[in-house]
DNA sequence: GTATATACATTCAGTGATGTATGTATAGAC
DNA sequence: GTCTATACATACATCACTGAATGTATATAC
């Protein structure tokens, strides 16, 4: 049982990665080895040598594959004609918070990229990526923070580089504290006051205004 | 040149630690060698499996000889007797910020814990710890806030558990932020800034205040 | 219909890390 | 002064994982 055709080497593919995230997951992705990815995708190793490099280039493949369903949603945000960029910027949040809690596949993500991932050797470049799209949707919330100031949605005053980082690590922040402790803090109920806070934080707080000595 | 006094031996273990801790902060804990660290320490092997069971071991003793400098601020917040336990509150939280960013050692104990380990394995008790260590500040916090409460200085209405978890992941927020992109953020100069911003949302915002269904 | 590239499975040698066993010189107890 | 436990260093056996080499059957191009 060899040489299936194109589209069912598509599927292996898939499989691979699906199998990757598993193990992934549950032994770490430095203590997974590509025998165990292997046994878990029902191939042997040879087909994972076919598909990729090695186990960095796995794992390069299965972060690439997501980051698909936040983009829309945040693009209207930014869009300059949009009348209630804040309204859209808070559906974002919250969304992105319940997806976290009610999608399987994203939680498992969140938790290897939190919990199960050393950023050291090949990996390191992972935290630079990270660092990179960390600051393309920082380029995005300032971009959406202006849109609302010049809707009077938020103060002229708002300083929008602390409120950027301010909200940036808030979203963090909430997600890394649910992932240690999911059962202190039913995060799908609180999603919609979290962001609340912070929304009205930005709105009102002093200390993300822009002081003289800035 | 061998058995060295107990004052010596004990000054090893700590070039051990010290060692593991450089180690570790270099190459991840799963990545770092047994070797690694001996060579770092200017031992051999045979050194640390003296002292310790394995690199586990080594791991989990780095761990605990922290923990050391927090304790007795957060203490002062607690103590009912305190006048002002939002302004020690305060206090504490920024002096958390301010040692991220002064002290090296602090900052390589939080970029070990944050970037360069798997909590998998053996190494998944060290989240239950985590967990617990989270749950035991999460009560000291709302002792705090009822002290506070008792004073007037946050609202009657305040949901504590609501109140808790979203100081608690500000805090972890704005450290893991930083840490991954220390440039964008002078944090040892926003520090201040962020705190107030949590504890103006604290007093202020409308949803961190108990609801109906709650 | 043949040839070749494809999509894997199987096998193998090499590597590095681990844990243990053993060696050894000395500090400290008596 | 002797003896023993201590504080390591050294040597060894084991093991899992990797990457590459090789085998192989079949799509698919022609």
């Amino acid at each position: 049982m060899v040489r299936r055709t194109k589209a069912e080497a598509l599927q292996t593919r898939a499989q691979i990665l699906d199998a990757a995230e598993q193990v992934f997951h549950r032994k770490g992705v430095l203590s997974a080895s590509l025998k165990d990815i292997a046994s878990e995708a029902g191939v042997t190793r040879g087909a994972i040598y076919w598909h990729f490099k090695n186990k960095h280039d796995v794992f390069m493949a299965m972060v690439d594959r997501s980051r698909l369903p936040f983009d829309s949603l945040a693009e209207r945000a930014e869009d300059a004609s949009e009348p209630d960029p804040l309204g859209r910027l808070r559906e974002f949040m919250v969304f992105l918070l319940q997806q976290a809690v009610c999608d399987p596949g994203q939680r498992r993500l969140f938790e290897i990229m939190f919990q199960k991932c050393e950023f050291s050797g090949e990996n390191a470049d992972l935290l630079d990526r990270q660092r990179e799209a960390c600051r393309d949707s920082s380029a995005r919330l300032a971009r959406t923070f202006a849109n609302a100031i010049a809707r009077g949605q938020l103060p002229e005053s708002l300083d929008t580089g602390k409120a950027v980082s301010w909200l940036h690590s808030q979203l963090t922040g909430v997600i890394m504290y649910w992932l240690l402790d999911p059962e202190v803090l039913d995060l799908e109920r609180a999603a919609t006051d979290f962001v609340d806070t912070c929304l009205f934080a930005l709105q009102h707080a002093p200390s993300l205004r822009q002081r003289p000595g800035d």
